[in-house]
DNA sequence: CAAGAGTTTCAAACCGGTTTGAATTGCCGG
DNA sequence: CCGGCAATTCAAACCGGTTTGAAACTCTTG
């Protein structure tokens, strides 16, 4: 561990020209940067990270937090998100910070990882209404941006998806192959992506003059699990018809449903369509599923790459107004959706 | 953000004492330890900790470096492991630094890290044989831990699970129910685990008699799809009879099973069984499959924990031979293996 | 009541960088 | 060969903690 003095030392030069030598300044004769950098590689100098950010008041980390009580990270899709966002700050010299906040102790968390200095900036993800973080972080002027969006004109940088965009073209296409029953099943109720896609679907629905009733609309984890329980529920119900579309807010979800129309008896494309909306997860590739599956489209982990863009320029100085980016949704149709069988043209 | 020096000019006091004070340090008088620590309350103080490291050249960081070649944080196990080491570590005040290593630029990633001083100890994933990381952490007297182990008599900690147990109790189970030809899904060859377990495999068949041809073993990544695929064409084959048992390294290849086995009408538990090795990811219950899937079971979040409390005590200056840990495996015996069919008596 | 031992507190140095303000050097024309 | 301005380099202060060695204070004890 050579430190800068022994360096100079070494060159007999001061700590000060060393360091203007190494940081690119313009004050330094080329003949002498040429000798201290030749001398740094000799000695295979590093500059140490903390005593840099003492000096300098930054310290190239970001934060994020995840809940357990919610198992965001334990999400799938958490991981490439993490991934997209690693990538993208060790592109910039940056590196992620990532914390643990105990069920109770959300806002104190944030906090405390604040006032220690560690980090220069923050990602929060999954904002709520009024989400009380995001309130926190405006008032301390601490630097932020938001992974998805609540609201309209935000005073913040974020990222998100055209959830609205997404399922309305999705809605859209079931109907026009004559689908009159379209089950969706949704994400947890609250979160704003599902609200979000909730309001694409009914009023798609609506405007089609078709009613879907509240059974048929499911909330939960985006599971296998869930996403077979309901539909092998739906499908087997004997007091309603079953739906004839499942509209899936992700692709682990429509696995579930594969597997329940299976059971059934039913072939995925012909006698059910489903549709789903998929964030890119490398080990389930709905291209891949059979009848490969109807998708609209976003790498969730563009979102990380775009976040760390984003709280780079954002700890730069940005305006937060110029960091806000909706991304566009590829809707993707494949063999998992078909005409509606002569018998579903019933509605409900 | 008061400063220490702040602190103890309101308290009319020096810096030393005031440190001293919070730090517990027995030569200060309980009355004035009170004292400093009301007014810190009070103030709202919070050391910084970049000063803290410097001062004392303990980060209370830890490093996690992924690989972007091998999508290692991409795998849905890993952010469970993740969200281990992260909240294990929480609860011993240190935090995660996940840095992304570029393909070409492994070695050099982690010596960087290193040198930069950012972090007291390092986790490494996924060694392979003559591990260079491994070599070169050695040889530098850095702290660090290693999950998943190659070889005996390491020379550091290590956390694995009792991959050689398992898989010979999981094939111990078929060959008692009759099985002879019983399928491998196994992981990408060359990773520590998958040669373990398929040592195990091979050599519980070979005590019994039995001899299952290579293209019945195969390696892949451990994704529904992959199971799926393999499942399919084994079950499809004209040119030899299909397995009537599979064994597989994940539940995700065990999800792509059942998947061919209900295309192919096939009874899991009756026509078929099927037992495979859970990690316990949360949207993917193994007790939820129909029929429950068999398993053997070691949640990979237990992983994370275990590291963070080796690396802590590596840090603190513990004896890694000390640190060295392999969890027992339990088998869990569901619906999805049952007595092998009739006509399934027959070997390859 | 003063010496001596034991407590408690303090000033200053330190960790390893960056940055300010002053001092030195180099180069020009006269 | 010297004054004067610009180009370089340097010493010292600073970031905000911890820690060392000495000083100040308390309390015994002779």
């Amino acid at each position: 561990m050579t430190t800068l003095r022994e360096l100079a030392g070494h060159l007999g030069l001061s700590p000060a020209t060393v360091s203007r030598a190494l940081n690119g300044f313009p004050e330094v004769r080329e003949k002498t940067r040429a000798r201290v950098i030749a001398a740094a590689q000799e000695l295979n100098y590093r500059p140490n990270s903390t005593a840099k950010k003492l000096a300098t008041g930054k310290s190239g980390m970001v934060g994020i937090i995840f809940r357990a009580a919610r198992n965001l990270l334990v999400d799938p899709h958490f991981v490439e998100y993490l991934a997209g966002l690693s990538m993208g700050l060790a592109e910039r010299d940056m590196d992620l910070i990532l914390r643990h906040a105990p069920p109770g102790a959300q806002l104190s968390t944030y906090e405390r990882l604040i006032a220690s200095g560690a980090i220069d900036g923050l990602i929060v993800s999954a904002p709520e209404v009024d989400d009380r973080r995001i309130a926190m972080l405006t008032e301390r002027d601490f630097p932020f941006v938001v992974h998805g969006r609540v609201g309209e004109d935000l005073p913040y940088g974020y990222y998100d998806i055209d959830n609205h965009g997404a399922f309305t073209r999705a809605t859209e296409l079931l109907v026009a192959l004559g689908h009159r029953r379209i089950a969706f099943l949704n994400g947890a109720s609250g979160l704003a992506f599902a609200i979000q896609r909730e309001a694409a679907f009914l009023t798609v629905l609506a405007a089609n003059g078709i009613h879907v009733p509240d059974r048929f609309v499911s909330h939960s984890d985006m599971s296998e699990d869930a996403g077979y329980q309901r539909a092998a529920e739906w499908l087997a119900a004997r007091d309603a018809l079953p739906p004839t579309a499942f509209l899936c807010s992700s692709t682990l979800l429509a696995l579930g449903v594969y597997r329940a129309a299976a059971e059934a008896r039913l072939e995925v494309g012909r006698d059910i369509s489903i549709i789903a909306h998929d964030d890119v997860l490398p080990h389930l590739r709905a291209e891949n599923y059979w009848p490969p599956l109807t998708v609209t489209r976003v790498p969730i982990r563009d979102a990380g790459f775009a976040l760390a863009d984003m709280i780079y320029k954002r700890i730069g100085g940005a305006d937060p107004k110029t960091l806000q980016k909706t991304a566009d949704v590829d809707l993707i149709v494949r063999g998992s959706t078909g005409a509606a069988p002569a018998t579903g043209g019933q509605s409900w």
